[in-house]
DNA sequence: CCTGAAATATCTAAAAG
DNA sequence: CTTTTAGATATTTCAGG
C-alpha cells in the first residue's frame, strides 16, 4: 500500500498541488519526463490514492459564504453508537468543511463555513444544542485567512 | 468584485470542486449548455477569483505527512507589526496547512500537517517557545478526520 | 447571451529500443 | 525508462443568431 514515491514523482506531485491543469507535457519539461512516462505515472498516483481527487478551489466569499468559523466541541460520552452519531450529523452538514475528532482538551474541532451568524446560530442549535451527548462547545469567530488550503508538503521521506 | 452568478454557474462550480477533471462536455450536459459556453463561463469564473485555482488533492499518508495536528495560540501583543511578523512566520512554515486569525478566546489557530510528533515538537519550539510574542499555546492531536477539504457550499444566495 | 462547427491542443495507448 | 506514431478527446476560437 505504501507506493514508494520517488524524486520524479514528488516533482509532479508538487506541480499539480499547485495547478492542476498543467499539461503533461509542461509536467514532462519539468521533471525532464517523456509525457508518455508522465501519463503513466499519474495514472499510478491516481491508482494508488496517492492523488485522491482534482478539485477546483473555489473562493468561499466569492459565493456568499464570507465567514469562517472554528469550534472545539465536548462531549458527555464517547460511547461509539454515539460518537458515530454525532460524527454523522457532522458529515452531513454542508456547512462543516472540516471537522477532526482530536485528543486534547476537546472532542472534535470543526471549521464551518457560513453565509452570516445567523445561520451560524441556527446550526449550533441544531448541531450541538440539540444533541445530548454534546458538553459544551467553543465558538471562535475569524477575521483573517492568514493561510488556506496550503498543500501537503512534499519532500524526502526519512 | 461581485459578479454575480447565475444557476448555470453554480452547477458548473458545484460539479468542479467535486472533479476538476470533468470535461467541459461533460459540464455542459449537465448545465445544458454548449461547451463554447462553458468554456467561457469557467474562463470568466477564474478570472473573477470565484474559481482560486485547480489542485490536485494529495493524501497526506501517501507522503509521509500522517499526524494532523490543531494549535491554539495567544500572544503578548497585538500590535501590528508583531502580529505581521508571527503570521509571516507561519505562512512560510511548509507543515503549516491553514491558520486563522480569531476572535475568541485565543489568537490564532494552526493546523500543521507532519511527519510525526518529532517534527512538530521541533517547529512548535520554533515557531511558538521562540517567539517573545506567544503567550502560550494548546496542542489538539488529530486522531480521525471525520471530514477533510469538504467543498464550499453552492446555494442559492440569500 | 447563446449555438454549432472548425481549428488547436492534449491525452492515451501501442510498438519498438 | 525513452521516442515515435496515430487516433481519440478535449479545449478554444470564430462566425453568426
Amino acid at each position: 500500500m505504501p507506493h514508494e514515491l520517488d524524486a520524479y514523482d514528488r516533482i509532479l506531485l508538487s506541480a499539480l498541488q499547485e495547478n492542476a491543469r498543467i499539461t503533461q507535457g509542461e509536467l514532462g519539461e519539468r521533471a525532464n519526463l517523456s509525457t508518455a512516462a508522465v501519463n503513466r505515472r499519474l495514472r499510478l498516483l491516481a491508482q494508488a490514492g496517492v492523488i485522491e481527487r482534482y478539485t477546483a478551489y473555489v473562493n468561499p466569499k466569492a459565493v456568499g459564504y464570507p465567514l469562517t468559523i472554528i469550534v472545539e466541541v465536548k462531549v458527555e460520552s464517547e460511547r461509539t453508537d454515539l460518537l458515530d452519531e454525532i460524527q454523522h450529523s457532522f458529515r452531513n452538514c454542508p456547512q462543516v468543511q472540516q471537522c477532526y475528532y482530536v485528543a486534547g482538551e476537546c472532542d472534535f474541532v470543526l471549521i464551518f463555513l457560513v453565509r452570516d451568524m445567523a445561520q451560524y446560530v441556527e446550526l449550533s442549535r441544531r448541531l450541538f444544542l440539540d444533541n445530548k451527548n454534546v458538553k459544551s462547545f467553543k465558538t471562535l469567530v475569524s477575521m483573517n485567512q492568514v493561510k488556506t488550503g496550503g498543500s501537503v508538503p512534499i519532500d524526502e521521506p526519512g
